[in-house]
RNA sequence: GGUCCGGUAGUUCAGUUUGGUUAGAAUACAUGCCUGUCACGCAUGGGGUCGCGAGUUCGAGCCUCGUCCGGACCGCCA
């Protein structure tokens, strides 16, 4: 080894002692007749002091040395006349009287400091460097402590981790396919797993009953701050089980998580919520539980009295934000553009201010008595101070809107702080989700979702009414992990293709391999996967996975650091039997 | 496929509103001084294809068009 320590790990207890440390050069403050030189590496800073008295030999080192040298430093540990609390190391330092110069470095073109002076471009692109900031590197270090504790605890429970193909087949259904272009077979295609779904469920035929694996997964769809076109699950399928016995094991996962690597507990079960109470109390299948604020339907309260935006509106409901009756008519202005905005969509906003006096002002004061507005005050339990925010429309336009109009309030009143957790389970999603333009339905889970048993005769009179036997684990308004029981019944899993328009042969031709396994005694099993990468940047506190990632890409899928993807030779197309079109 | 924002010193940005002398600041870097710094301090200095191309104009960092690159979002993501 070239060091005897590590950059982090002196002392006021090592003093006296001779050691060797190596690292980068972080910084060199030179007094004059004294220089001081912060060594860094993976572990901490160490710093080094040189003094008048040192050789001529060491003087003209440190004299080459500049930001990010890479040296190897031996002296003597010696405690610090004047002492720096904030660094653990900081009541010692090294008096060297040898210094190596392991490696030159040339001057980075952003500083390596954890408020580093570098655009995010700059730093995809020497994301090498970026890495040996502390920000960065402790996002790492938290995603390795939480995989650690992922396999520990799923270990324990007695979860097998099995690794599945990454060179699969193109399947219909979902999100697009990544594929590889075959070279011994003509014409031919492998995909990427855009997640090894069915290879788990052929891993329960097979007897693994209880099967895991931190696994990377492709979707070639367009990227956003939380989505990467490769992604890492945590996927996870058990046998002979029912759904409370997947939802039991798994909030056990995430206790265990919460608890190991940030020590926040929960005393209560998480809360459960039927996808349906989830839509009418929050407007989202994700809601962010940390604050209140759930939406109140008012139609009865405000209809009929010649207001005709509410009149013909499907859906008349609103927010009662505590304590914000003061907003200024500048503050409601940014809130009605708020929800004008086309990403949101609504078309107008309504509000009742209650005021501290008791009396009630509202922007619709032209349409309603102030016993009509109390009553409505009434149904948002609001007291003096408060204020009511209120949007109509088409039903499923007016609850996404009024929900992002809620997370917006939760925002400015400082609602969700990072530091707080509020984890719960939706269930009771549909099954199925009909598609307009295509005039057909899709799977809203997949297509390997197991019907609720009750309605499972709806499949004849109304398959949009179905409910499936699948949950998500929210957490903060993210939506951290899905699963469902799947279908065990080649006859069900055959209504199931049918019912999304395939017919018997394509559904035999693209999961035929399913189907057949189907036959030679599936058990009953279900199963669960957890965005790790999200999941990490939530216990992080951020709201980009890609701290979480060592070398992610950018929002277009480049990698600017390797330039990937990139032009390929023609012996290399040749050989794939592929033409680029112009 | 679409919408919005940005591209000026190694870096982060100002300057674009109203076209006009030699394009600024901070930081980084270099040199000098300084014996307890830890965001060291002080002084001096170097550093620019204003993303690229075309156009308008006597004159373009600034206006117009195109293009490339980056960021955020909508669609998309079972």
């Amino acid at each position: 080894m070239l060091r005897t320590h590590t950059c982090g790990e002196l002392r006021i207890s090592d003093v006296q002692k001779v050691v060797t440390i190596c690292g980068w050069v972080q910084r060199i403050r030179n007094l004059g007749g004294m220089t001081f030189i912060d060594i860094r590496d993976r572990y901490g800073v160490t710093q080094v002091v040189i003094d008048e008295k040192s050789s001529n030999e060491l003087h003209s080192i440190v004299e080459q040395l500049g930001r990010e040298f890479v040296v190897q430093v031996r002296g003597e540990v010696v405690e610090r006349t004047s002492k720096n609390p904030k660094n653990p190391t900081g009541e010692v330092e090294l008096r060297t009287s040898n210094i190596t110069i392991l490696n030159q470095s040339e001057l980075p073109p952003f500083t390596i400091e954890d408020d580093t002076d570098g655009g995010d471009e700059l730093r995809m692109r020497y994301r090498y460097l970026d890495l040996r900031r502390n920000p960065v590197k402790n996002a790492l270090m938290l995603r390795h402590t939480m995989a650690q504790e992922v396999r520990r605890y799923l270990c324990n429970k007695g979860f097998l981790e099995v690794e599945t193909p990454f060179l699969i087949k193109s399947t219909p259904e979902g999100a697009r396919d990544f594929v590889v272009p075959s070279r011994l077979h003509h014409g031919q295609f492998y995909a990427l797993p855009q997640s090894p779904q069915t290879f788990k469920q052929l891993l329960m035929v097979a007897g693994f009953d209880r099967y895991f694996q931190l696994v990377r997964c492709f979707r070639d769809e367009d990227l956003r701050a939380d989505r990467q076109p490769e992604f890492t699950q945590i996927d996870c399928e058990m046998s002979f089980v029912e759904r409370d016995d997947i939802l039991d094991v798994f909030e056990g996962m995430a206790r265990h998580l919460f608890h190991t690597v940030k020590g926040v507990e929960f005393d209560a079960p998480f809360r459960r919520m039927t996808y349906h109470e989830a839509m009418s109390l929050y407007g989202t299948d994700k809601p962010d539980l940390r604050f209140g604020m759930s939406f109140k339907d008012i139609g009865a309260q405000l209809k009929g009295k010649g207001f005709s935006v509410v009149d013909n509106a499907e859906y008349v409901g609103g927010i009662c934000a505590r304590g914000c009756a003061s907003y200024t008519r500048k503050q409601l202005d940014e809130l009605t553009d708020f929800v004008k905005r086309p990403q949101v969509g609504a078309s107008g906003l309504v509000y009742i201010r209650y005021n501290d006096d008791g009396t009630l002002k509202s922007s619709v004061d032209k349409f309603y008595s102030a016993d009509d507005l109390m009553l409505v005050a009434k149904v948002f339990e609001a007291k003096p101070g408060d204020l009511m925010l209120i949007l109509a429309g088409k039903r499923n336009k007016t609850l996404p809107a009024l929900s992002e109009l809620r997370l917006e309030m939760g925002n400015r009143l400082g609602l969700r702080p990072k530091n707080q957790f509020a984890p719960l389970w939706v269930v009771d999603f549909p099954l199925l989700e009909w598609d307009e333009e295509l005039q057909r339905f899709f799977a809203m889970h997949h297509p390997f979702t197991s019907p609720h048993p009750d309605d499972i005769p709806l499949f004849q009179s109304n398959p949009a009414a179905i409910r499936a036997n699948a949950y998500d684990m929210v957490i903060n308004g993210v939506e951290v992990g899905g699963g469902s029981i799947r279908i065990s019944n080649r006859e069900l899993q055959q209504t199931m293709f049918n019912t999304l328009g395939f017919s018997d042969d394509e559904a035999e031709k693209q999961f035929g391999f399913l189907l057949n396994a189907f036959r030679y005694g599936a058990p009953p099993h279900g199963g669960i996967a957890f965005g790790f990468d999200r999941l990490c940047s939530l216990f992080g506190g951020s709201d980009s996975i890609r701290d979480y990632i060592a070398f992610p890409k950018n929002n277009a899928g480049r990698d600017v650091m390797i330039d990937s993807p990139s032009s390929i030779s023609q012996q290399q197309l040749d050989e794939l039997n592929i033409i680029i079109k112009e």
